[in-house]
Order: structure tokens, then C-alpha cells, then sequence
DNA sequence: AGCACGCCGACT
DNA sequence: GTCGGCGTGCTC
């Protein structure tokens, strides 16, 4: 019998499968998705299987090492996943079998040394060799690598000849970066009954000794060490000598590191839906009942209470027997959001976000993988859980961009939930109050059914928006970030002791560091791009490439000392805010103010208690927020998306100012939003104010057909960098020639042109987009030509990086 | 990606 | 005549 394996080298020559012989005694244990460890030249990998064979054509096949997992990490269905992955995405097949899993179970590669029985005979040793060689002997099973060179640094000389001569060998483990959390038990080795007499026994100063053999006596065991010591008050020497009196035995229990432990969850009380939640809840329902595979857009606005849905439609799901998975944006995957499922599903939950440590991911991932939870909720990464019985996925705030992987293989969360819901026969809902134009154009020609709430609960009328034009403010001499309307909206509810959330669209707002008399701004040395002032330890840094400076006491280009250090915007906000309005308390959420573990909570809870009047911040207090207190949220420059070149900047824009405005009066108070902005007059703000998603599609959509973007037609991003301008542009102009050489006359290649940010780690950047609508030899043809691009241009240092579907054309 | 094999220059 | 540079090609 052999296997097919893909191996750990994500190259064009090596991306495919591999025959290794599939040894007897491995031979239960191997699936079709195992991770197997495989020579492979003079080197041992790791690999996953993909394929069985009778026969192999070739003459000499290797022996699979050994078996790294007991259950298969990967499923049947996720290994097929992961070969439509890397055709759809342009990207190796490892790579794609790696996104699909936890890190952990990304191995390292460890040498061991050994010494050989030649080298133990080796008598004429300086005394710093001796050492080496002494070390290396009372270690039969060798050192690895690493740590005897950190151990003995000077010795690096000695150990390559010591290789050389034959005194020491080495060999290559693979080993995984598992590391299980385990936990001690305390066993009983001898009768209850035994235990008074024993007790007897025990010297007269062994006193805790007693204590302790005569709790255990009426408490069942296994109980854990840690708990018999906190409960008794001792420490754990009493327990270490019963144990060698062999009375006691301690045993190691493995333990999932349960991120929410300790906590108390409220129970999540039975709400009354809406006659609307009813209807999609029914709906969601019957498509489950069929058993089919089902798609739906739910468009509800903020505060139609979607998450009710989610957690019956759950509930039923899981009344099926079937698994459910629910995919939330990284920052809204809070403490609370995570509780409300935690409430209602308790141990059927598996949690899976960025803040996780590695070993708690693993421990999650592996509830999932064992059949221990039905349920997942987690950021995009969760959308690879390895269930096998899937009935149900939700997207909930579908439209936002951190589905998309910004790195290999760049996928869509949502793209993979079609997938997954079609081999399943399940049901995708995607969720949100702003839908996608991709998502609402797919509902609007039928492809996924639609469902709407227009409602808020409890009747709560949306919020009335202010559009305040900046330049008038300006005109009429108010030079404040502040409009008159919106300074006298937050003396209001200083005075009236309610809340106000004010939103700060950071990107493009004076966070760059500029001299006042030469108007010289910082720049990276190695992007094309300006530097960012962090006042916590007085740096600049650049967002991109990581360069890092301390802050200059002069212009570096005219020598004055009026450099002003803008700050990130929202430092500045709060400075205005201060000025401004005396005694007020700010609560402020950025990069700066929320990097600890477990800040962006503290925050939170802060101004929930009404610790401060103000909760000010970026794109991370956009959503999923409910304070009660919340009354009027501010915009300060509504517009700065608006100038970015992206074919996005209006959806995003709209999609933004919504879901803002969604924050206040979300309770019994009623709500103000008061956006400002440059652009009053532009449709995406115009629409805003209103809550018309509707009016804003068919005006949005008609811009994009025009100029024939998606969801129009499909988009695939080229950029080619190289520290050599003159060969990134004879490339790029190559492949773009390529490309219309080859391809169907329908698709179009724009390009190349420079890319918006040209120059990022001292590489210079140029683009071509290619424009489709769905031919299907265009993906075939595309990697076929980006292989041979790798293989043509190993030795030039010209990178190409593909992007199919992309977010953003940067 | 590693690593061996292999074909040309500066050394004992 | 040998050590070693890194160009080319393979790894089941």
C-alpha cells in the first residue's frame, strides 16, 4: 500500500503529492488526512496524506517515519478543501493543508547530536572539548542542536570536525509545538478502611499527614492536588511523603485550558422574538429541515437583535444532530458576545480568537476535532473547524474585510462557507445591517435567499443623523475639530450625566509627524509611506515595515525645532476634548491604549460603569457595542475613506457611518448621531443619514457598473516587487503581455501601473489588475503562468504575489 | 527550501 | 594536482 503525501516544502517543484510506502504496522493508524513524518531527500518532514495507491510507477519509494497524531487532523472533506484552495487562490498545496489547522501543529525542525561509540574512545580532547563530549555522554539519546550550541558557544569549530571524524552524528526530528496543559490527581493506593489504622501508625509530628489521609477518606477521588492543598492550607510535602510511604499515588491528568473558566455566566433568559426574528428563525428553519444545501442574506439593521436569531437557528441545529459554526469579526468577538453563546450552549462551545495562546487555540481546535463541541464561534480561522456533520454557518457582520486573509492563501471566509455548506448540505447565513455589494447583488438575483428585519427591538426608532458640513463651520470661523452642533450636543449630555461614544476614522487623520516651518513630514526610509507618532515611548514607527526611530528634536531637513508631533488622532481628540470642555472624563481606545491582554475589556467595563463620559476611538468601537447610557455618538471626519483610491471607498464609507449611528439609543433613551464631514453632499453619507441601504446599493451599484467592478466582475491583483525598479516594470510589463496573449479577449489586464504605496522594505512595487466575469479557464491559466514565473525568475530577486478577489488594491 | 553534484579558478 | 566557489536539478 502507498500513500500520497504532500510534504513541508511549499515550492513550485515540490507542490504535489509524493509516494512513500505505507509500513504494516502503520498501517491502521493512516487516513487520508493524517500528519505523517517522511524522509524526504536527506531530511526528515512533515506531511499529510491526500491520496491511497495500490501501485507506484516508480522504482524507489520510501518508508512514511511515523505517525504524528492519533485522529487525522484533517478530514476528507478538508483535504479536498485544500486542493480547491490552492487552485482558487493561487497558493501551495501545503500551505493550504497548514491555514486549515492550529498552529501548533506546525512542526519545528529539531537536530539531535550524538556521540558515536568512536567518538566515546576519543582520548586526546582539549578540556573545552572534554566538556562537550562529557555532556553529550550523559545524554545517550542526544542533545539538540540548538541548545548545545547556545550551551557551549565556543565550540562550533570542535563540532564540525567532531561530525567530520565520525565522533558525533546527528539527526533530524520532527517535532510539533504542542504543548499539553496536564493537572495532578490525588489517587488513593490503599482502602478506605485501611486509613484509621494507618493513621495510627503516623509519628505523633505528622500531623498533617493525618489530615490529609483523613479528608481523603470521605472525599471521592480523584481530586485534584491543587485543590486538597488549598482546601487544607498545607503545602504539598505531607502529600509527597504518603506518596513514598506508597499510600498515595499522584497522577497526571491532561487538562483543557479553559479560557473561561472562573467566570459565572448569567443565563441567558428566554427572549420574546420579534414577528420579524419569528419569520427568519422559520424560514432558516425549513431550509435546515430539507436537509439541502441553502444560502441566506439577512439584512437586518443594527438592533434588530440578529444574534437571537443566530442562537435559535443554532439550537435547532443542533436538535439535528448536526454542528454549527458562527464566524464574528476579530473585534467583536468580545467577552460579551462570547458569554451570550457561552450562556446558552455551555460545554457545546468551542471559542477560537487571536487573543488565545497557542496552546489554549489547540485545545479548542482538538474539542472540536474529538466530536466534544457542536458548536464554534470564532474569527475567520474558525471557518476550518474540523467538524464532519455541519448543518449550519453564520457570518454575522458579513460585509467586513477581516474575512479576507491579507497573507497566502488569501481566502474568503465566505467563499469557504459556500463550500463547506455544499458538501454538507447545509445552510450559510450571512448577517449584517450593511450587506456587502457582492452579497445583497448574489440576493438580488436569487443565489441566496433574502431576509430582512427592519425593525428594531423593542419598536426603538433608529436614530435621527445631523450631517454637519465642516468647510460652513470653517467659513463661519470655528476653526475646532468641534462644530458648533455637536459641542453643544455633548454640554447637553454632560449636564443630563449620559454617555457619548465619539468616533474618530483614523485612517488619513494627521497621525504623521510634520515640521510647521518647512512643512517637511517623517518618512520611512524603506516604505513610501509616513511614519506614525507613538507618544507611550516617545517613537516613531512605520506601520508597514516596522521601523522604528525616537522622535527627533529638529527637522531633519531644515533643522527647526517646530516639528509638532500630531499624535495618533485620537490623542489629539482627547486633547481638544479636555480643552474644550473641562473636567470631562475620556475613555480612549487605539493601538496605544488597548496592546496589554485583557485592556480593551477593562476599558469597556470602565465606561459600562460610567467611569467616563466620553468613550472615544477607531474602527475598534465601530461595533457590537451596547451601552445603555449611550446617547449621542459624534463622527469627527466622516469623509477620510472618500479620498483613498479604492474602488471600495463609498461602500466602505456607508457601511461605517451605519453601523455607527447603529450605537446610540439602542435603549430606553433615544439616540443622536451628528456626523461631520468635508463631503456633505456625497451619496454614501447622504444615504447614511437615513439608514437607506436599498437607496445606497442602486446608486453604488450603478458606479460600479460603469466601470465594470464587482460585483460586475471578478477581480485578481498582481504585484511584483524587487529592490530593482527597472526589473519589477520589465516584469510586470512581461506578464501583462503575457496575460493578453493567453487569455480570452473578454478579460481585461489593467496595468501594470505603480502601486499606491510604491516602495515597502525597500521594494519597489507595480501592479497589473485582471478583470473577469468568471471564465472558468482563467484561474487554470493563472497558475499555470505564476508557476512558470516562479520558475523562471528563481535567481532574480522579483517577487509576484497573487491576490484573487482582493480586498483592496494596494 | 535544502542539499548534492559538478564544472572552473587560486592555492599547498 | 586539490580546495572550494555557487550554478543546476532533484527530492517519493
Amino acid at each position: 500500500m502507498y500513500a500520497g503525501i504532500v510534504v513541508d516544502v511549499p515550492h513550485v517543484d515540490t507542490d504535489r503529492a509524493f509516494d512513500y510506502i505505507v509500513p504494516d504496522e502503520l498501517a491502521p493508524w493512516i487516513q487520508i488526512g493524517s500528519r505523517v513524518s517522511v524522509p524526504f531527500g536527506n531530511r526528515l518532514l512533515q506531511g499529510y496524506v491526500v491520496q491511497f495507491k495500490e501501485q507506484t510507477e516508480l522504482a524507489k519509494v520510501k518508508d512514511i517515519k511515523e505517525i504524528l497524531d492519533i485522529t487525522p487532523p484533517l478530514t476528507g472533506e478538508l483535504v479536498a478543501l485544500g486542493h480547491w484552495l490552492s487552485n482558487t487562490y493561487i497558493c501551495r498545496l501545503y500551505s493550504a493543508m497548514q491555514v486549515m489547522l492550529p498552529a501548533s501543529l506546525r512542526s519545528q525542525y529539531k537536530k539531535k547530536v550524538r556521540v558515536t561509540s568512536e567518538g566515546q574512545n576519543q582520548p586526546l580532547l582539549l578540556p573545552g572539548e572534554r566538556e562537550i563530549f562529557n555532556y553529550l555522554g550523559v545524554h545517550p539519546d542526544g542533545v539538540e542542536l540548538d541548545l548545545l550550541v547556545r550551551k557551549f558557544p565556543e565550540q562550533t569549530a570542535f563540532l564540525l570536525k567532531a561530525e567530520r571524524e565520525g565522533w558525533v552524528e546527528t539527526s533530524q526530528v520532527v517535532k510539533d509545538k504542542i504543548t499539553r496543559k496536564t493537572l495532578l490527581y490525588v489517587k488513593k493506593k490503599v482502602k478506605d478502611e485501611q486509613i484509621p489504622g494507618l493513621v495510627e501508625q503516623l509519628s505523633k509530628q505528622a500531623e498533617r499527614q493525618k489530615e490529609v489521609m483523613l479528608y481523603l477518606q470521605d472525599h471521592e477521588h480523584p481530586l485534584a492536588l491543587r485543590d486538597l492543598l488549598s482546601e487544607l492550607g498545607i503545602s504539598s510535602s505531607a502529600v509527597k511523603s504518603l506518596v513514598a510511604k506508597d499510600w498515595l499515588e499522584l497522577v497526571e491528568v491532561e487538562e483543557r485550558r479553559d479560557p473561561y473558566a472562573n467566570k459565572k455566566l448569567e443565563k441567558d433568559q428566554q427572549v420574546e422574538y420579534t414577528p420579524e426574528q419569528q419569520e427568519v428563525i422559520l424560514e432558516i428553519d425549513t431550509a435546515l429541515n430539507a436537509g439541502e444545501h441553502a444560502g441566506f442574506l439577512l439584512h437586518g439593521v443594527t438592533g434588530s437583535g440578529k444574534t437571537e436569531v443566530y442562537l435559535e437557528t443554532i439550537s435547532h441545529c443542533l436538535a439535528q444532530g448536526r454542528e454549527a459554526i458562527v464566524l464574528v469579526p476579530e473585534i467583536s468577538l468580545t467577552p460579551q458576545m462570547v458569554n451570550r453563546f457561552k450562556a446558552r450552549f455551555g460545554d457545546r462551545v468551542a471559542v477560537m480568537h487571536s487573543r488565545l495562546s497557542q496552546g489554549e487555540r489547540y485545545d479548542e481546535w482538538r474539542m472540536i476535532r474529538d466530536g466534544k463541541v457542536s458548536v464554534v464561534v470564532g474569527a475567520r480561522s474558525a471557518i476550518f473547524a474540523p467538524f464532519t456533520n455541519l448543518g449550519l454557518i453564520i457570518i454575522d457582520e458579513e460585509h467586513e474585510s477581516s474575512y479576507k486573509q491579507e497573507e497566502t492563501p488569501r481566502y474568503h471566509a465566505r467563499d469557504i462557507a459556500m463550500k463547506r455548506a455544499q458538501y454538507h448540505k447545509g445552510v450559510v447565513v450571512l448577517g449584517s445591517a450593511t450587506p456587502a455589494m457582492e452579497s445583497y447583488d448574489l440576493a438580488q438575483r436569487g443565489k441566496l435567499g433574502l431576509l430582512t428585519m427592519v425593525k428594531r427591538v423593542g419598536e426603538r426608532p433608529l436614530p435621527s443623523t445631523a450631517i454637519v458640513d465642516m468647510r460652513e463651520e470653517l467659513r463661519e470661523g470655528n476653526r475646532t475639530m468641534f462644530s458648533r452642533q455637536l459641542s453643544q450636543a455633548i454640554q447637553e449630555r454632560l449636564q443630563r450625566k449620559e454617555q457619548i461614544v465619539i468616533f474618530l476614522n483614523r485612517r488619513g487623520f494627521s497621525t504623521f509627524v510634520m515640521c510647521r516651518s518647512c512643512g517637511h513630514s517623517l518618512q520611512c526610509p524603506h516604505c513610501d509611506i509616513s511614519l506614525t507618532y507613538h507618544r507611550n515611548n516617545r517613537t516613531v514607527r512605520c506601520h508597514y515595515c516596522g521601523h522604528a526611530e525616537v522622535e527627533p528634536d529638529s527637522c531633519p531637513s531644515c533643522g527647526s525645532n517646530h516639528i509638532r508631533f500630531f499624535g495618533t488622532g485620537t490623542q489629539k481628540v482627547e486633547e481638544e476634548l479636555s480643552k474644550y470642555f473641562p473636567g470631562i472624563r475620556v475613555i480612549r481606545m487605539d493601538i496605544d491604549t488597548t496592546t496589554k491582554k485583557g485592556s480593551h475589556e477593562k476599558l469597556l467595563q470602565q465606561f459600562r460603569e460610567h467611569q467616563g463620559d466620553v468613550l472615544l476611538g477607531t474602527q475598534m468601537i465601530a461595533k457590537g457595542l451596547d451601552f445603555p447610557k449611550v446617547t449621542l455618538v459624534g463622527v469627527i471626519a466622516a469623509d477620510t475613506i472618500l479620498g483613498m483610491p479604492d474602488f471600495r471607498a463609498a461602500e466602505k464609507t456607508f457601511q461605517l457611518l451605519t453601523q455607527v449611528a447603529g450605537r446610540a439609543g439602542r435603549h430606553e433613551l433615544p439616540g443622536e448621531t451628528i456626523i461631520q464631514t468635508y463631503n456633505p453632499e456625497h451619496y454614501s453619507i447622504q444615504y447614511a443619514k437615513t439608514h437607506d441601504y436599498q437607496g445606497f446599493f442602486s446608486m453604488e451599484a450603478k458606479h460600479r457598473f460603469e466601470k465594470g467592478y464587482p460585483p460586475f466582475s471578478r477581480l485578481i491583483l498582481f504585484t511584483f516587487s524587487s529592490p530593482q525598479v527597472p526589473l519589477a516594470i520589465k516584469k510586470a510589463n512581461d506578464w501583462a503581455k503575457k496575460l493578453r496573449q493567453t487569455l480570452p479577449s473578454s478579460v481585461f489586464i489593467l496595468g501594470p501601473i505603480a502601486s499606491p504605496i510604491p516602495r515597502v522594505k525597500d521594494r519597489y512595487r507595480f501592479q497589473c489588475v485582471l478583470k473577469y466575469r468568471n471564465e472558468k479557464e482563467v484561474l487554470p491559466i493563472v497558475k499555470k503562468l505564476s508557476d512558470a514565473f516562479v520558475s523562471q525568475n528563481k535567481k532574480d530577486e522579483v517577487e509576484l504575489a497573487v491576490d484573487v478577489n482582493p480586498q483592496v488594491l494596494m
